[in-house]
DNA sequence: AGCCTGGTTATTGTTGAGCAATTAATATCA
DNA sequence: TGATATTAATTGCTCAACAATAACCAGGCT
């Protein structure tokens, strides 16, 4: 019967809660790429000390979220078309070849019916956002067919590094929506066993969905934006 | 013309120097599966501050080489037959497909070659040690072929936990001898242009490979050896 | 014995201050 | 103007301290 449990928020380290706070920030856009992030500041108002912050800081570099310059500090990445580019190729090679050797009952297909699903609602309330929290949820949903925790983890950095692209284009429904449709022949394909087929339909879908992603980044990067 | 340049040994972080030097620690077996990692007494042997030592630890940790619990620190990681089977799934993916799309004058194929040349010099002095580290280059250089810097940082930690679970078996020639020959086998197909073929050995490289290990690893056990 | 129970004791989690080293910005002079 | 010295701000790293937690160990009890 002592009186403990007065600090305790959650049974959580607090860098950990930290660096999951961060990571929202950056991809939900309140951090803006190439924003300095400083020490002193950041721990000041996160009320953690430097110390503690700077293991965050170790965390979110090694997921790509962050980019650390020596004796310049840390600051949100930038994402060039360079990176846009390996993303995709990484993409194309991990999600196609997931969904071709997977089995229609895996378990994760649940997930992949839902993230269509809710796609679908939103885009009926022209919520393109939420349309593109979906497809994310799509594509993590076909790497957990793998059936790999090392997979899964390192796709989901992935993708969170692929939403502060996205971030920086301001056309959601131009770069989510047209790919509803397409989501729903992949799984359509898949739960009737046509891997191949599928495959291949989600190879297209890569695709297209890079070169969209390409001309939108490049046309920004021309209109004045700094340069990468 | 100041007097400069009086304790700069590296221009490298300090952390990322350190996180080199326990990383081989952990890679050449100096330090032991399960082996726990005292802050102060690693922190003073290396001659760091236990702050700085504890970035370094965040960093290892997100590689899988070390595992972190709550209030207890750190300790080297010890690999499961569930993170063996993990692993094997990842590469089974990712080398195999990486190597069906390759285009075999990529540059990447020099490194294949100088791999299997290696193993084959290694395997003539019976320097078994030698070919596990000419056969991890050679598939290393295999997902380099799929040409993503992402892509290879993520093989490149796995084959460093990987390496960790060879570590506790004892038979280097057993489990590296016999696949020189195999990556000879592939590197032919390869550079004939029959990727398909190539592709296909090397995924019989590795269902194989990765029983052998599974069966070495149930048997250390079985002996004895702590559960995990 | 065996098993709670409560009190050390060691280790980690986190903080704050402090200083050297480096970079960026500003002022100074040829 | 342009190169250079000076200053200010920030990071890299260390040290010392304390709180929080878990491991260890003693008695006391049935």
């Amino acid at each position: 019967m002592k009186p403990d449990s007065l600090t305790n928020a959650q049974t959580l380290n607090k860098h950990k809660r930290t660096a999951k706070l961060i990571r929202q920030k950056i991809v939900k856009g309140e951090f803006t790429p190439g924003q300095r992030l400083s020490e002193a500041a950041l721990s000041e108002s996160l009320a953690i000390s430097r110390n503690t912050l700077r293991e965050v800081f170790r965390l979110l570099t090694t997921e790509g979220l962050i980019k650390h310059e020596p004796n310049r500090g840390v600051s949100v990445a930038i994402p060039s078309i360079a990176s846009i580019i390996d993303i995709y190729r990484v993409r194309r090679l991990v999600e196609c070849q997931a969904l071709a050797q997977a089995y229609p009952r895996h378990f994760a297909s649940k997930h992949l019916r839902a993230a269509v699903d809710m796609a679908l609602r939103c885009r009926d309330n022209a919520d393109w956002q939420g349309v593109g929290t979906a497809n994310m949820e799509f594509h993590m949903a076909i790497v957990e067919l793998a059936d790999s925790e090392r997979l899964n983890m390192m796709f989901a950095h992935l993708l969170a590094e692929l939403r502060l692209a996205f971030g920086l284009l301001n056309d959601p429904e131009v770069l989510h929506a047209p790919y509803v449709d397409m989501n729903v022949k992949i799984i359509n394909l898949f739960e009737a066993g046509q891997l191949t087929q599928a495959a291949s339909t989600l190879n297209d879908y890569l695709v297209h969905s890079e070169r969209i992603v390409l001309a939108a980044y490049a046309r920004r990067i021309s209109n004045g934006h700094r340069p990468t």
